[in-house]
DNA sequence: CCCTTTCTACGAAGCCCTTCGTATTTCTCC
DNA sequence: GGAGAAATACGAAGGGCTTCGTAGAAAGGG
């Protein structure tokens, strides 16, 4: 005890697309996040500025000053990410079965059979190398 | 047009206790639900009802008045909520690519042999149904 | 050196979410 | 029919998110 610090564990729509920008770019100034919305997701400078102010209070992003002017860089990687992300939506709305959750995606979705057989290939390498 | 009706096409936090608990006791009244709720979770009976108003309000559920209480009802199935959550996830973290998100799952969790089998056989029935 | 451009810092407005308390209605049953 | 129990209706407080504007600092060219 105790950073009082309340874990702010997801992003929120608007921040997950930063974050995705970030994730692409590597490395970026707010004018290079701002630049690379989608028009119909465009935002004045100073919100995208504050999104990314924001993102660093809660911890997502780092920054560091160049000149006068701040680069951020994820501090987080979207595979992360991505895991967080799953391991949440398993347990909330999968009660914690991963299988269900693969069910409900090749029920609802229209894959294609090319798409069916890169899932049903990812599986048997892990088999093949659960194996081992 | 139009109505100029704000979809709110997902749950809160908060709001998606509510509707698992109403998925798991198919009709509920605010008390039924209350009584649902985790220990850690519990609120006062007027937050639940409120909460259950806010679901109305959204189209998440329906009430019929039975005496004096109304009895809430889901109109949304888990199954379709699933999917569409499914569906978000997959184009927001995994830009469209299902199997990408499958991979990550498998790749996380240690799945064990059984569950593998278990997603490997659901794939292999959807690759063969879809021959048909 | 100063003007323009570009950046950061900060705060405010509007909205929604969460939680609850108070006030009112409705039912029940003695 | 009136008292008490239980339900609904409503609104308010507190907090967070989103968006932006204004003010001030920093940089650089003429």
């Amino acid at each position: 005890m105790s950073d009082n610090k309340k874990k702010t564990q997801f992003l929120t729509e608007v921040e997950l697309e930063f974050m995705t920008r970030l994730w692409e770019l590597g490395q970026a100034t707010v004018r290079d996040v701002q630049d690379a919305l989608a028009p119909a997701k465009k935002l004045a400078y100073t919100s995208a500025a504050t999104i990314l102010r924001i993102l660093e209070q809660k911890g997502f992003v780092t920054s560091t000053k160049q000149g006068k002017t701040f680069i951020y860089q994820a501090t987080l990687s979207k595979d992360t990410y991505q895991s967080r992300s799953l391991k949440n939506l398993s347990e909330k709305l999968f009660d914690n079965t991963p299988a269900a959750l693969v069910a409900r995606l090749v029920d609802d979705y229209d894959l294609t059979e090319e798409t069916l057989g890169e899932i049903r290939a990812l599986i048997d390498k892990r088999l093949r190398d659960d194996k081992r």
